[in-house]
DNA sequence: GAACAACCTCTTTTT
DNA sequence: GAGGTTGTTC
């Protein structure tokens, strides 16, 4: 009855067409996962399931993306396009507008993006006198957020006595208030962080059995991709959801974990069965997409992890070539041959750019990989990083439209009540933000009522307040015209380019063209049937979505970190910079359990690949303004050397005409499996003489007492209790620290 | 009190 | 390489 089942193997046609009741499907990558999703969502609407009953969740908006023209390859059925799809966050927030008014909020909330919140609890962390080095505002945010994205609140926080204990070890007594401030600070703005648009529909759910009731009324079948990346609070939600029909299907691999910085728990995944009754399980072991030698090497990888659920993955691809291990004299130089050797590729193959991608763990790396491919003319994408609208002055001007809509969001207040400079300085805003947070109210309310009389300051000063409170009250009368025509005027009457153009520096110049290019996207924006209002707009903005302008070819080198490939495929695959200290990350070298993540991360790499994986680290890399010496990743002697190559490259020749003499064999495979274990196994057997309590200095943990030693299978781990970082596992292999005592 | 320049600091990964 | 913080000048 249905076409595409004949590109469906038994296993996963059953999955698909088993659509009622609960169903789970943990499979290796390549195994057809997001085509069962897809194709379950099609076979849905082909049994009549009306689309706006089916929920599809995904985390990334560009899994979201993917999987809507999958969706639209495989069905005609314009139906197909009601369905509920996108990211978690982007789903909730819909919700949340329609229903804000029940937990009291407006539908014109802000959204705060990290950089908002991180200013905030460093402004509560000052206003309090608290330590700032002790009290660091990014990791004080961390903090909080995982406990929202595991549904602690500042109230359960009291009942958390492993937490408590941690920040009293690391001198944060004062972490539930901040917590608290922070909270409030965030409602009385009339505003929520990403997490809280996972936590309050989890609290609108709970609050509200009517309105539960209704959305399980809508959300009948309910379909989730990389289900191993969910956090408590994404889970739960789902549970409060689904219990009623029960209609769920998740679809992960606990292989492909790694989003644990962001509380995401495989366990969410492994629990299913115990929440749900009745629970189908299917097993996909058979990998569509890779050659045998890239399936084959990526097992040997992930061998390495001891936590981890087995499976076997095979394939019946052809075997395809080995993995290139490539090694440059730095990251320049990495940049530059990467993108020669994919120029040439292109040429060579007659293949389109976008087979082709460059991953990579940091967004800093794009850097050197874009200007080799500027260079040769090829055309290339950067996904994430500092996006656009992370910019500066970008953010400054969105501040000013975050205001008109939502005159209560001090935030964006705060950032532009002297942007551009009009003589309203720190101490002006103190005093002003103190009379608000005594009335209890936002500082537009306080500035614009007879309040502002009040405020202890110069005449002078007084009347540049009341200057911007004339300049503003202009432009909250623009809320409801159309967004071109906002920003037009907001341009004018705030004089943002004018005064960024009295000073033109290359970098002033620039900005001026950023805001012109914003302005481009507003008036196109702005040209949309529907939807194209200002909160949609900045709601797009803050969720990432704002589509891409359809102008930009389709045809190009894709740029991203591994963790935004995920579930994405290529032909090509270029991993860079595979250094011990970047990839892995130095952060995560320290800790067995981070180390095992990063491994997933480099595993999920490794398997985008259709045809071909090449991988290459330098030995030199500028970091923090120097230089700094890097050792290949020892992931990569991790890999069975049976399944890769290494090579050396000799400068000034060319690769693509005389590739055996431009490329030496460095190592013989064979020659390279000894070496390889001998070095894994002189690495391992790394244990230093210490003993219980002595006391040892840390490069970043700082100081600390060894509390346990562990000598076993050669790999010493020690725990160490650190005076302001609390109890941390180390390997001493690894670790960089000093015996004090 | 505000503005600007000079220093310091920190960069994992995402919504 | 961009933020915040500190120091100096107006
Ligand atoms: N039965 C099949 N026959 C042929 N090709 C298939 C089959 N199932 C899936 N594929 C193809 O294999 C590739 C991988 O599928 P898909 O992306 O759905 O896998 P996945 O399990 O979601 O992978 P990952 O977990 O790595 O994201 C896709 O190109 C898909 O079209």
């Amino acid at each position: 009855m249905h076409d595409n089942f004949s590109k469906l193997n038994s296993e996963q046609k059953n999955a698909v067409t088993c659509t009622d009741g609960p169903v789970m499907i943990i499979a290796g990558p390549g195994s057809g996962k997001t085509r069962v999703i897809t194709e379950r969502i099609a076979y849905l609407i082909q049994l009549g399931i009306p689309a706006q009953n089916i929920l599809a969740l995904t985390f990334t908006n560009k899994a979201a993306k993917e999987m809507k023209s999958r969706i639209h390859r495989i069905t005609e059925n314009a139906n197909a396009f009601s369905i509920w799809m996108g990211t978690f966050h982007s789903i909730f927030s819909k919700i949340l507008r329609k229903e804000a008014h029940r937990i009291k909020y407006t539908q014109y909330f802000t959204i705060y993006d990290n950089d908002d919140s991180v200013k905030i609890i460093r402004r509560i962390i000052k206003d309090l006198n608290l330590d700032k080095d002790i009290y660091n505002a990014k990791s004080v945010f961390a903090r909080i957020s995982f406990m929202k994205n595991n549904l602690i609140d500042s109230q359960k926080y009291n009942n958390e006595n492993e937490l408590i204990k941690q920040d009293l070890i690391n001198k944060r007594e004062e972490f539930k208030t901040i917590y608290e401030k922070y909270c409030n600070e965030c409602h009385k703005s009339n505003a929520m962080d990403f997490d809280d648009l996972l936590i309050k529909t989890h609290e609108l759910f709970k609050q509200n059995k009517n309105i539960l009731e209704h959305y399980q009324s809508i959300f009948k079948y309910i379909l989730i991709d990389e289900y191993q990346d969910t956090n408590k609070a994404q889970d739960t939600i789902i549970k409060q959801i689904g219990r009623q029909h029960q209609n769920v299907c998740i679809v992960g691999d606990d292989s492909q974990s790694i989003y644990s910085f962001r509380g995401a728990n495989i366990n969410n995944m492994l629990n299913f069965k115990m929440f749900y009754t009745n629970v189908k399980e299917f097993k996909l072991e058979q990998n569509y997409r890779s050659t045998k030698n890239i399936v084959n090497a990526a097992n040997s990888l992930i061998a390495k992890n001891k936590n981890k659920i087995e499976k076997t993955i095979f394939t019946e691809n052809k075997n395809g070539t080995k993995i290139k291990i490539l090694k440059y004299i730095n990251d320049r130089e990495e940049g530059d041959q990467i993108s020669d050797i994919i120029s040439k590729n292109i040429v060579k193959n007659n293949t389109k750019p976008s087979k082709y991608a460059v991953l990579y763990r940091t967004n800093s790396q794009s850097k050197v990989i874009e200007d080799g491919l500027r260079k040769r003319g090829i055309n290339y994408k950067i996904f994430g990083g500092l996006s656009f609208y992370q910019r500066k002055e970008i953010k400054d001007v969105m501040a000013y439209l975050k205001l008109i809509v939502n005159n209560n969001d001090n935030e964006s207040l705060i950032r532009i009540i002297n942007y551009p400079t009009r003589g309203i300085g720190p101490t002006t805003l103190d005093r002003i933000r103190k009379i608000s947070e005594q009335e209890g109210q936002s500082i537009w309310k306080t500035l614009n009522s007879p309040l502002i009389e009040d405020i202890n300051v110069q005449k002078k000063t007084r009347s540049r307040l009341t200057d911007f409170v004339h300049m503003m009250n202009q432009l909250l009368q623009l809320t409801d015209n159309n967004v071109f025509e906002i920003i037009e005027e907001l341009i004018a009457l705030t004089e943002i380019i004018h005064k960024l153009k009295e000073d033109p520096t290359d970098e002033n110049i620039n900005r001026v063209n950023n805001i012109g290019e914003l302005v481009n996207s507003m008036k196109m924006f702005s040209e949309r049937k529907n939807n194209n209002t200002l909160l949609d707009f900045i709601n797009e903005v803050s969720l990432d979505e704002t589509k891409d302008n359809e102008k930009t070819s389709e045809d190009y080198v894709s740029l991203m970190t591994i963790h935004q490939s995920k579930g994405l495929e290529f032909p090509h695959v270029y991993i860079v910079g595979l250094e011990t200290g970047l990839f892995p990350s130095q952060k995560s070298i320290q800790e067995p359990k981070l180390v095992e993540e990063e491994r997933r991360l480099f595993y999920v790499a490794i398997t985008r690949a259709i045809n071909e994986v090449v991988i290459s680290h330098a030995t030199n890399r500028f970091r923090f303004g120097t230089i700094t010496q890097s050792e290949k990743s020892f992931f990569i002697d991790e890999i069975n050397p049976l399944f890769i190559e290494e090579l050396t490259y000799n400068r000034g020749t060319d690769f693509l005409h005389n590739k055996k003499q431009e490329w030496k064999k460095r190592k013989t495979p064979p020659q390279l499996k000894n070496r390889n274990l001998r070095k894994i196994t002189t690495g391992m057997s790394h244990i230093m003489n210490l003993n219980i309590n002595q006391k040892i200095i840390h490069n970043i943990f700082g100081e600390g007492t060894i509390k346990k030693i562990d000598n076993s299978n050669g790999n010493q781990k020690i725990t160490v209790l650190f005076v302001k970082n609390g109890e941390k596992v180390l390997l001493t292999k690894f670790a960089k620290f000093k015996i004090i005592s």
